[in-house]
DNA sequence: GTTCTAACA
DNA sequence: TGTTAGAA
């Protein structure tokens, strides 16, 4: 299954393609490119080569936009994705760091105050 | 005909 | 964000 990943990987489909399929114009696509949100290929004379994966990531900022977040929100949204990825990853990698991370918050545990700290979760399970 | 960059009445 | 100008 890792076979269609590759595929659907590969930047293929030029701006004009992606406007339709997305219903953004080219100035959005252009401007989430320059904030990192997508990074199209540049294929021949530095033309936009968009990947499968990439309508899925513009369509989804989209909806983002539609609930009316703005670019910082979207942006801080990956941010917490990726952060929570490499979570994963550390979490997977030596299990000798888990019990570091365990012995760490067991200092902090038992020398802090005892503030039930519910601040403000944001989650999105989404997918 | 399409896309790119840069800039703004 | 829209839109436009000039080049590729």
């Amino acid at each position: 299954m890792a076979e269609k990943e590759l595929q659907r990987s590969k930047s293929v489909l030029p701006i004009g393609t992606v406007m339709k399929l997305t219903d953004l114009t080219a100035r959005q696509i252009r401007y989430y490119e320059e904030q990192q949100l997508v990074i199209p290929e540049r294929t021949d004379g530095n033309r936009r080569m968009y990947s499968l994966n990439d309508i899925d990531k513009l369509l989804e900022i989209k909806d983002y936009l539609d609930d009316g977040i703005n670019m910082a929100g979207i942006k801080a949204i990956y941010a917490q994705q990726k952060k929570r990825a490499d979570d994963l990853q550390n979490e997977t990698l030596t299990d000798s760091d888990v019990r570091r991370i365990l012995h760490d918050e067991f200092l902090n545990i038992s020398g802090l105050e005892p503030n039930s700290g519910a601040p403000l979760h944001s989650q999105r399970p989404l997918k």
